[in-house]
DNA sequence: CGGAACATTGAGAGGGATCAATGGACGTGG
DNA sequence: CCACGTCCATTGATCCCTCTCAATGTTCCG
């Protein structure tokens, strides 16, 4: 091979701050370089990963975006989470040794592919990684519980200044704006994640349009009033 | 203390087929005991831990039946699991090192305390612990899935009779009947977990009875047809 | 026995689903 | 460059499932 090798590790990485390295000295996060050998390219709309795959390794998404999810028997599928820059896919395959969701790519996209068995080799090896382990997935769970929060007592337009809110938060956090964003997914796929029709994600877009609280272009979203959306969220701060 | 001191123990208890030692060789087990060194009693209607809390240990259920539940702030709350013997509570503490969530007692019940510094010093030290806390986290991850797939796209039958015929198969695990049950929540709590009101699981239970699948007296529910509660989960198989 | 907590059932209202039609964005190929 | 098809989004009209409000019944316990 003529290809000059460009050096996979998260020493060099621009998202270690963001990634699995958050917190990492920077002797730890050579140790890290062991594990992350490989990256892998995924086009838009294939699958990082499909139910019943063998589990092998966890994935850190490294640019693009994901979403997760389930189906039912029938044929009816919910999505369970949009993963974004730095997150980390792939923890449901741990029990059954077997992928218990779809990882599809929502746009062409990129990620770091961590061994399973090296990772536990690694954070046997030191307690800064083992931690980091354990927290990534007990912030899952967290997650996933404020998900069924969510599902389970709001409303329609609750859900989807929860949604935006939770979305901008996150971009931001990446370095984006804090009132503009792009949207990946469609409102189909919007509405799988909460639970209501694309019909009525729609509906609720353009309803808080006419109320000035968000502008909407297709796919392009600008946040005009951050304070209204979270009013929309916990309706009676304070009750 | 003149107490005799009742052994706990892992290697004695007669939960170890269900609980955190499940598939551990007994000179592995004898290692665990080091770990869990005390019980805790807790009051049916007392919190083992409520939201905020410092996370110090994950708990093991070793007698009893727990909730656990999630506030919004302005005070709905959202059920995001029930936990029957053998099943581990807590893991929503590691992230930020202060409980996420509430867990209730909603009989008197009793758990093994597992200070988690331990559970992570002896994970580090023998591989088969390790792997099955990773699984424990991953097997969350799974279910909580599942429940959000349930939240976003079941109707109201479907719900219930998936909830019911978790909870039979669990209480089977545990050397209970397959048809018989006694619920241990009210139906307030199911109606939270389920995403629906208190009214709404009443009258489901009815429709039920009236269609022959299942009986119900209050909290007692004997299933007549476990198919036909199937056939409502997964309206169309194969379809 | 009386009260509190929990459960059932009814009647009516409403939020979101469903069905359906239209319109815009984008990519491909002529 | 425009035509065309596809995918996606918007909007309207209607329906229905579940919520809400309310009354009654049951069980448990002091």
């Amino acid at each position: 091979m003529d290809i000059p090798a460009i050096k996979v590790a998260c020493s060099n990485c621009n998202l270690r701050e963001l990634c699995l390295p958050m917190g990492l000295n920077s002797d730890e996060i050579v140790k890290l370089d062991r594990l992350v050998s490989t990256r892998r390219r995924i086009k838009r709309g294939s699958a990082l990963f499909s139910v019943g795959d063998p589990f092998t390794s966890l994935y850190a998404v490294r640019s693009g975006f994901f979403k997760t999810c389930v189906t039912t028997p029938d044929g009816r599928d919910q999505v369970t989470g949009f993963q974004m820059t730095g997150e980390i896919i792939g923890l449901d395959g741990i029990v059954n040794e077997r992928h218990a969701c779809d990882a599809v790519a929502l746009e062409d996209a990129e990620v770091c592919v961590m061994p399973f068995d090296q990772v536990e080799a690694l954070s046997r090896e030191f307690t800064t990684l083992q931690s980091h382990v354990h927290k990534i997935m007990s912030r899952e769970i967290v997650r996933d519980h404020s998900v069924m929060l969510l599902l389970g007592s709001m409303r329609a337009e609750e859900r989807l200044a929860a949604f935006l809110l939770n979305l901008v938060q996150r971009l931001h956090a990446r370095g984006f704006s804090q009132s503009e964003l792009v949207l990946r997914m469609t409102r189909e796929e919007i509405g799988s994640y909460l639970g209501m029709k694309l019909e009525t994600v729609s509906r609720t877009f353009s309803k808080f349009v006419d109320e000035g609280t968000i502008e909407v272009k297709q796919r392009y979203v600008r946040i005009l009033d951050t304070e209204a959306l979270k009013r929309i969220v916990t309706p009676c701060e304070g009750d």
